[in-house]
DNA sequence: TACACAATAGGACACGTGTCCTATATCTCA
DNA sequence: TGAGATATAGGACACGTGTCCTATTGTGTA
């Protein structure tokens, strides 16, 4: 808790192999106690017994705790988009079924345990911590991003307003799913949900109507 | 931090009156804090100081920090489900008419700065305490039920698994808005989205069709 | 006016926290 | 092999935390 005058953030040295080697395993023991004990329960010491180094030895990778949420929200990020690019280098019939194709796998990612409690834990990490907020930020305007341009294949005559709306109303009526279907939650089991939630979407995207109520 | 080997939540003894008021202050003052620093920095000493009392004073009052924070989320609750209540107090021309100003309702609600950092606060804490998971599942329950009701007027055709899943799916997509709507979020201003939204729910009510893709 | 009880303040206690510092061990390459 | 960089352990430090205890003040009633 000791305030320094100046929080340099200087960053992690990070010598090469076993020091890369070490760093990831550290990302990774933070991610692991933070998704099983929550933020709250989530300091140094934890994470250095998860990894089985000392807490000195930790503050040689990561000299604020600031840097380490940091990087670990990075990489989260990263390894999410690296996903998604992934499915997309399929070969699909048409664009709504990439869109479909996409939006499943997202589905699919917000059950995962590690996903249905990192997320929240970063919502609420977002509303207080600048660094958090901005990830936030990056990725879903990538996620929006990636809706924007099948949409526009699928309906091409459609104003930019309103494809941008429209992913965003598919970007945050899927992350609201994640609170019923997530992992250990309620609605885990029911998979007629998201059924339900897919066809609503391409339904959507399929007939919207800009301006008029009725199409 | 002391570990205690009996916790034994000795509830609060409100004894009346002045009581019962330090004990709304207390309540306030806890929200407060939560919504403007977040739950890493709440402290019983942050939130005796936003009250001007000392920390023996609140311990007094609340005996435990979780008890403080169950009493919390209950009153939240509370005073959540009171607010649909007084809505649906209102007369309507349709019971699709009265789904839209529930929904409304909601979209404003989550509009406020205290909904956009509370719930995310809540979801949070839900993947770890099992008081947060309880209320939260009670919370929902309720407002799905409000949703079934509805829903069931509107099309008493459908099966209940159907009404259900229905109401399930608004529930968790007006939720996933708070995101990106919310107070102080990127689409904050953008009203638009809540239209799209709500005409897309009440279209899915209106013309949902059970089994087949096409009706 | 006394008396019981509610309300309050203040401090002690044990412990967890992030950060920093120093001394070694281990590795890498000239 | 030896020098210099990297990696590691262990402990100290200052401080924040929840909980508990005791003494004092306020308040309403017999």
């Amino acid at each position: 808790m000791r305030q320094t005058d100046k929080p340099e953030e200087r960053g992690r040295i990070a010598g090469s192999d076993k020091g890369q080697d070490r760093i990831a395993q550290i990302l990774a023991a933070t991610q692991t106690i933070l998704i099983r004990d929550g933020y709250a329960r989530l300091s140094l010491r934890s994470i250095a017994g998860e990894c089985g180094i000392s807490v000195g030895n930790l503050n040689y990778y990561f000299s604020r705790k600031s840097e380490l949420l940091r990087a670990l929200i990075d990489a989260v990020w990263q390894g999410y988009v690296e996903e998604i690019v992934e499915i997309r280098r399929g070969s699909f019939a048409s664009p709504l079924a990439e869109l479909e194709s996409v939006l499943r796998f997202i589905f699919q990612d917000l059950r995962t345990r590690d996903t249905t409690v990192f997320f929240p834990e970063l919502w609420a990490l977002a509303n207080h911590e600048d660094y958090a907020s901005e990830v936030m930020d990056r990725l879903y305007t990538y996620e929006r991003g990636v809706f924007q341009e099948l949409i526009e294949q699928v309906r091409p005559e459609l104003p930019a307003d309103d494809i941008e709306r429209l992913a965003l109303h598919l970007s945050a009526s899927m992350e609201g799913h994640t609170l019923f279907v997530g992992a250990g939650k309620r609605f885990e089991r029911d998979r007629k949900v998201e059924d339900l939630a897919i066809r609503t979407y391409l339904e959507l995207v399929g007939s919207y109507a800009p301006t008029a109520p009725e199409n």
